[in-house]
DNA sequence: CGGCTGCCCTGACAAATGTCACGGTCGGAG
DNA sequence: CTCCGACCGTGACATTTGTCAGGGCAGCCG
């Protein structure tokens, strides 16, 4: 299954570390697995993979620094040669295909059997793509997001918790227009509050681009 | 450091299968641990339990089913000589506390080193308390809960995002008595909004006890 | 060009939310 | 017993929030 040449070598990337140390323990007990590297924020990933040359890593999305998303474009960009597997805690339907367009390799979530993620890996390696099938039919379901530019600023906005009259003032706009823009919102995505409507954007990951 | 001896035996609880087996992988590097069992939901705790007899149980907070708190309180009930070592992802102030009442003789944050866990399970075992001293710092500045029990419970139902109306004919109550526990709360949390409000009660884990 | 669509912006209006003052009950302290 | 404080419950009131109709501006197609 895995020739004793030259082992996979492997970046992990978790902002929780006893996760990353737990996840390396794990994936070391393959013969043809090392991991080079650990780093626990985003914006550690590219200098981290520029010092150590891995072949796969390991992206969690939920990161300080940098959005695992943004952390794998940005890897893309610097070692093409890298492949990525997001790894990540919950499975946002919208994240998936966030993931995939800043070109992601794979896409695991953490509910998944450990013994799935060796040869997850492997795939990726390989230059297959591997994706949770379940969480690809609720991607394909939820679709792309429904919001406008400027109504996706005003919710993302909204998230802090200010009034109305603040976040007019954030955005320089009027009153009315941010309550009319949270109202279309609101509609779009099936809620019956502001705060509704922040919970469902988000989970939907409709929100992310920082 | 460790006798050659019986090894300890662990019971581990957490929904994140993934994370479950890499904390597995991670314990049983160690030749003075054993892993003897794995759940991944709260109910599913002192069944297990029960079966394999472990001396350390480390449990999650947010697991389905149970609430690790309350898994907690359960298997401390059910099995007096197991020792509980709460492992949580994230370190809201009011958690500790309530694990502690439950009985828990450790608590750890997941963001803490991973060589320590190992340290933490055998302090555990010894009969010795385990706590993060920043958490454990924290806890005491947010201090116990300054809610009411009815406002208490008025929060804990708006989690579900229904209007004023809804909570009160949920709650039996007059709309004007839910708005009334509401603006308490709301002053009390220091909050502008009942969202507001809600975030804040729950990143204190006032809300806890389902 | 004219018509059409989609997005942004705005103010007026209705509905909800949050605040306040008040009354009732229970238990402990003086 | 009486007072006092804490909690619960309630309605009236001001503020905020959500909805609606409509105007302005770009781009696209006939």
């Amino acid at each position: 299954m895995s020739g004793g040449s030259t082992p996979i070598r492997l970046l992990l990337a978790d902002d929780q570390a006893l996760v990353r140390g737990a996840l390396a323990a794990l994936l070391s007990l393959e013969e043809d697995l090392t991991v080079v590297a650990e780093v626990g924020r985003g914006d550690e990933v590219v200098p981290e993979a520029r010092r150590s040359a891995p072949d796969v890593a390991l992206l969690d999305v939920e990161m300080p620094g940098l959005d695992g998303i943004a952390a794998t474009s940005a890897l893309r960009a610097a070692l093409p040669t890298c492949r990525v597997l997001v790894v990540t805690t919950f499975g946002r339907p919208g994240y998936l295909r966030r993931a995939m367009e800043a070109g992601a390799s794979g896409f695991v979530v953490k509910d998944t059997p450990a013994r799935q993620l060796a040869d997850a890996v492997r795939r990726v390696h390989a230059g297959l793509r591997v994706v949770d099938p379940t969480l690809a039919a609720e991607t394909l379901a939820a679709g792309v997001s429904p919001l406008t530019e400027r109504e996706t600023e005003v919710l993302r906005t909204a998230r802090g918790g200010g009034s109305a009259a603040d976040l007019a003032r954030a955005l320089h706009l009027s009153e009315g227009t941010v309550r009319n823009h949270l109202s279309a919102a609101i509609g779009k995505t099936g809620a019956r509050n502001r705060a509704d409507a922040i919970r469902v954007a988000e989970q939907n990951g409709w929100l992310l681009g920082e």
